[in-house]
DNA sequence: ACAGCGATGTAAATTATTTTCTTATAGATT
DNA sequence: AATCTATAAGAAAATAATTTACATCGCTGT
């Protein structure tokens, strides 16, 4: 099921020109449109009502009634999410604010992820004996270790760095049963690509999380791409990390798919471990 | 305007015996439930369609159609994303099930949070003159780490510790002009609370950010309670960390706002030797 | 037992939506 | 330039959905 947003901007210019118009209400006034019955929505774009039911069926839809739900759907996001900057002074606007971010920057990454990549990368790391996962920077050097406590559970071995000299030194000494796995937000960290080239000089397996298209991803044979638009105000954190932590998270259970019967005895026996040595309830999730 | 979910949740109990079928049928089968006609909807319930109609109006809308409105843009994350366990195999069922379930994590996050809480703790950062983090653990230290990640370019002495004899240590040194937040997502860790009481014997401000009611947040003055169910799989990885990084999102940017004069100053100066030390493209968001 | 009230269903009325058919219009062809 | 064709778009009719108005049922309290 597509966001019914996404196909609007996409096939706007293939509709005729009533069917711009209506294209055109909807997408500056979703909240109208969303709330109207085709009557006024017609009314609103200045076309008959049959026009509109050919709007909807031409963007996939079999009723009016089924647009109006699937754009609700999106809208969700739009409405409560992807507002323009709006200010923030109280605690629940700055709540509201967090929540928005982050949603629509999952929401994003979901629609733009390459699952090829994802599949690649997990694949690689079945097959790589050590993996070294890269990272500097306040954000980028958690993301390594993120990677880091995801695969070690499941039996990788792993190891991360967010040291640049350490990463250069650790990148000569691979070989070809190695992996080493950048990351990165912006992809502009020449050192990184720097090391990773170095690795592949020496027959390890690259790859990297970070920006499409930037150095970092070309220096690397297997990227994924997270490409997210970021607004414009210093205060605002970084809402990249949840679409990181999201690509890292799918990577990683796909390779606790792949591998299932060898992952679950570690996860077992780390989990034994934290209950014992913490209470007796065997509730708890692994790892705190 | 609220969620119709939750709306539907709260006022369950006051409905008539036609209308909790009804309720019942809208909250096990919101898919049906959005795409259904209002006659399709009611045979379902066994109830003739205008006690759906008196149902609606029971809940807030003035018609059958806005209902379902409320509904898809309520259940959008529920549709798509709260649906039950399901094998998953290929790489865009992973894919899909990731993202809902950090969606999903954060929309329960949403709902629950306590704005109250979030600014007490903001607040004790503004007035303490040091902070200390603790976490442990894979995913906690994560999170002190992310606290130090976070704060530190507001301008705010911070540093985190992952350590627990550390911890401890530290605790015994502190003062009034302190503070401590601990982080844990089971809420379980004993030597954390012991951590913050110690703190607080001598003084020093603590907070938390844990399961509520556990030791952890009993032992500490301020707690932000994040109550997440957590899966039974343990293949799945624990989503609890979308929810913990989005807490820390909101205490981190209300603190922001709060001093937005002396942080921006700050954000600057990083900002400036992040672009200058890199590369003269200046679009770059803090930090990698 | 029965008055009164809320809950629910039936059928009619209303309203919304879609289908069918017709007309208009832009571009292509001679 | 005349005419043809295909597409677009509206009008009116048909259908379907929804709501209203009203009747009935069944429970509760007297």
């Amino acid at each position: 099921m597509a966001d019914i947003i996404a196909t609007l901007q996409k096939e706007r210019d293939g509709l005729s020109r009533s069917e711009q118009r209506i294209a055109d209400i909807v997408f500056e006034e979703k909240q109208f449109a969303v709330n109207a019955s085709i009557i006024e929505l017609a009314a609103r774009a200045d076309v008959s009502p049959p026009t509109v039911t050919r709007f909807c069926r031409r963007l996939g839809c079999n009723s009016f009634s089924e647009f109006k739900v699937r754009l609700a759907q999106s809208a969700f996001i739009g409405t409560r999410y992807l507002e323009p900057e709006i200010k923030v002074s109280s605690t629940q606007e700055v709540i509201d604010t967090v929540m928005g971010r982050a949603q629509s920057t999952l929401h994003v990454l979901h629609e733009n992820v390459d699952a090829q990549s994802v599949e690649q990368i997990a694949d690689q790391i079945l097959k790589a004996k050590m993996v070294y996962a890269f990272g500097s920077g306040g954000n980028s050097s958690l993301f390594a270790h993120e990677v880091q406590n995801r695969l070690f559970r499941l039996g990788v071995r792993v190891t991360a760095s967010e040291d640049h000299s350490m990463q250069l030194m650790t990148a000569s000494t691979l070989g070809e049963d190695d992996m080493v796995i950048g990351l990165s937000i912006s992809g502009r960290n020449r050192e990184m690509a720097r090391a990773l080239e170095v690795a592949a000089g020496y027959g390890a397996a690259t790859a990297s999380i970070t920006k499409g298209k930037s150095i970092v991803a070309q220096a690397s044979e297997l990227s994924l791409a997270v490409d997210l638009p970021e607004g414009t105000d210093v205060l605002r954190p970084s809402s990249a990390r949840y679409a990181f932590l999201a690509a890292i998270d799918m990577i990683a259970f796909l390779v606790a798919i792949r591998r299932k019967d060898s992952a679950i005895e570690p996860l077992r026996r780390i989990k034994r471990q934290l209950v014992t040595y913490r209470d007796e309830d065997d509730t708890q999730v692994l790892g705190d």
